[in-house]
Parts: C-alpha cells; structure tokens; sequence
DNA sequence: CCCTGCCATCTGCTATTGCAGTTGTCCATG
DNA sequence: CATGGACAACTGCAATAGCAGATGGCAGGG
C-alpha cells in the first residue's frame, strides 16, 4: 500500500483537509475571542462567506456551532450578532470552571498514567524555573499545558468540552486583559506542586478540593479592579 | 399594529413556525433519547431528509447540532452513528452533574427569589404527599420540577444547557431503567427538605454540599445492579 | 482457492439558486 | 412640517445539483 511515499502526508494534511465549515468556524471563533469581533457586531452569512472566500452553507454551520457555543445570537430573519456577557456572568462561568475542574482532577486521581504524572512533574518543574525567572509567558504556557493535562487525561469529552466553551466564555470576557498577577507567581507554583502531589497520592477528594481552590484563587487574582459596584 | 387579531397567534406558532432544522433537531434528539435510535445506528443525512419529507440541508444542520451535544458521532466521508456511551461514562457524568447542580445551588441560594422560594416549598409540601401515598409518579415529576426551578433560578445558560446536555446522556445511557426505588422515598424528601431550608438560610456553600450529595446519592441509588467490575 | 485491482454506490460536503420575512428609506399625503 | 405607506435592500432559511472521498462486491490473475 503505497509504501513509497517518505514523505509524511499526515502531518500537514491536518490543516489542509479539515472541511471548509470546520475551518470557518475556527476562524470565526478566534476572531470572536481576539476581540477581532466585537460583542454586539452584526453578522451576515453572505457577507462574511464573501470575505473567506466561500459559499455561505460553511459560514451557516460555523455560526450554528458558534451559537451552540455560546458566543453568537441568532434572531431568525433579522441577522447574527456575536454575544456580549457581563461580569457577573463571568463570575458565574469561573465558578463553574473551578467546579468542573476539580471533578476533573478527582478523575485525573483515579485513572491518571504514570506516564501523564511524570510529564506533569516535569512541567512543574519548568514553572519551578520560570517563576525563578520571573518569566510570565513560560509560566502561562505551563499552567495551560497542566490544566490541558489533567482535563485530559480524564478522557472524558463532555467535560473537556465544557472546560472548553467556558475558556472561550473566558477569552470574550477578559478582553486583553490578562497579565499575568506580579507577585502571585510563587503562589501558582506552590498549588500546582499541591495538586500534583494529590494526583500521585491518588487521592481524588484532596486533589479536587485542591484545584478548585486554585481555579477560584486565580480567578479573583486575575480579575479586572472591580465592575464599580453599581446602584 | 394589526390589534385586531384577538387569537394568541404566538401559543400555537411555537410549534408551526419553529424552522425546519429546529424541527428536525428536537425530532431526532427525541428519538435518540426514546431509544427508538439505538446506540451505534448509522444515520444518513439523504435517508434521514427523505423519511422526514425535508431537504438534507436542515438535517445536517440538526446532526451538527446533535454532534455538539455528543449525542451522535460523525466520521468525514463515511457516515454519522448514534453515540454509545458505557456505564462508567455515565458514572463520570453523574459526578459532573452533581458538581454543576450544587453550583446551581450555591448560586440559586445567593439570588433566588422569595416567590420561587415559596414555590419550592409547596413544591417539598407535594412531595410529602407523594411520599406518603407511596407515589412515584408524582415524586418524580416534583422532584425534576424542583431541579428545574433551582437550575432556572440563576439564570446562568452555560449552566443551564450544560445540564440539559447531561440530562441528554443521562437518558441514553439508562435505557427504560428508572423505576423509582422503592423504599428510598423519604430519603428523596428528606433532603430536598434540606437543601430548602439552606436556600432559605441564603447559605450558599451548605445549599452546594446538600445538593451534591444529594444528586451523588440518587445516582448510586438508581444505577443499574453493577457494571460487573471486570479484570 | 486466495489475493489484488477496479467500479458501482453510498457517504458527507459545498456551491448555486431562490424564497420569505424584516428593516430602513423615500416619497406622497394630511 | 409631520406622518403613513410602499418599495428596495438586506437578512436567515431551504431546496437542488453536483463534488470528492470511502466502502463493498465482483471479476480477473496469481
């Protein structure tokens, strides 16, 4: 079967062969969460099909996946505009993150590789260092990639998709605003090493109990000044 | 604006004027849910619109949207099947169902009003009714009617969807195997009893812990004899 | 008899076309 | 000048037609 093709067709095939409405949607997803598209910005099917390039049956399914999603309104015959959220509702969704999270840490306890454990170790270890050197961006790719880790190695699509959609609840939310907190550093460090520590125990109570505290701490630390408490 | 018109067009319209991938959406969903689509049951978009008298454009739109749910898997190229989901899947989502309903709770009990307050009351006042007349029936109806109101009580969607979604699941995994227990009627009203009262307190972190184990409980309660845990 | 290659058929996917409801504008009228 | 109604330009929605890829059976060569 075609053993001489050396070259790995696979790899690039990725981003290639994804159908037009899948590609759609994830374009019109990042936009959305960038800011690219502003909450309360008008959406047209045709319009937006023109400007990709393509027919408007790609865009429709986009925009009903977006809409399930969360992050678009349809109003039947008068047009798509992509959602605004308030900050209260923010609160809300982190809430729920931090709940979803610790279940899915409780999971991790249970079920979690060696394999994924030793990886997890290693990437505290690397936030050990940029923590050291006081390195944001490493340190958010790091907590990015332990998060992804523990979620994922649940194996649970329900839960991952969730965690999902309130990322991009997260994203529109926070609209540029997300540096990192100054001298919380050391505190991200030391629950991730917390949490580590309860996933090797396997120790399913203590692990959840540990990364939801964590999801609400870095929730309140990373939120805007204050909504100005209206009223 | 045509005050004429004396007859509630709006009741009736719900169900004429809905579109037709709406339709087609809650039709098959339905279906699945019913059983009447087992799990692995290969669905085709042209068969599937043909059956149902429509276009295959608005039944692809419902898959996609079934897709969403994960309720049915769509392989590129090669067809559509409806989702199979194992016991200890469904035990995953119970615990992320319990999770997100004390949220629920823990967020009705800081914002729920006094009138739904009231209602939950007469709601728990039916149910010691039920139980002492040994009805099932009614219980049940006033127990998803309770949940319903706590659920709607934040007002939250993500919560609210993500819910409805596990009832989804829910409902495919347990097929036609939800006869009430039988001698567990008081413990279902002792606690919702409980979780009442802390909505009352306006006791957000009591009102979660109560609901959680209080949706753990039932689950262990009606799951099926066992899984015969393998190996 | 078994394996290999082709081809009819089915699948999901996309483009094109047109329909029906909504909205905003412009002109005629009071 | 203000107001009401009709027309034009949108919008989402649905149907039809045809594309490329995947599958299963069938015939031909080993």
């Amino acid at each position: 079967m075609a053993c001489d093709a050396a070259v790995p067709i696979e790899k690039l095939a990725e981003e290639e062969t994804l159908s037009l409405g899948e590609r759609a949607y994830r374009r019109l997803r990042s936009s959305i969460l960038q800011g690219a598209l502003a909450a309360g910005a008008r959406i047209s099917e045709r319009g937006l099909a023109s400007a990709l390039g393509i027919s408007a049956q790609p865009v429709r399914e986009a925009l009903r996946r977006l809409e399930k999603d969360g992050l678009v309104v349809t109003l039947p015959r008068r047009g798509t505009v992509v959602a605004e959220i308030g900050p209260e509702r923010l609160a809300e969704l982190g809430r729920i993150r931090a709940a979803l999270e610790g279940v899915a840490a409780a999971l991790a306890a249970e079920r979690m590789s060696e394999d994924n454990l030793v990886t997890l170790a290693q990437l505290v270890r690397q936030m050990r260092a940029a923590t050291a050197a006081a390195d944001h961006e490493a340190l958010a790719e790091c907590n990015e990639r332990f998060h992804a880790l523990v979620q994922g190695a649940t194996g649970n699509l329900f839960l991952i998709r969730s965690l999902e959609a309130l990322d991009a609840y997260d994203a529109l939310g926070r609209p540029r605003a997300l540096g990192s907190t100054p001298k919380e550093l050391p505190r991200v460090l030391r629950e991730h090493a917390a949490i580590l520590a309860a996933l090797k125990a396997r120790d399913a109570t203590l692990a959840e109990a540990r990364m939801r505290a964590h999801v609400l701490r870095s929730l309140v630390a990373n939120r805007v000044p204050s909504p100005a408490p209206r009223r």
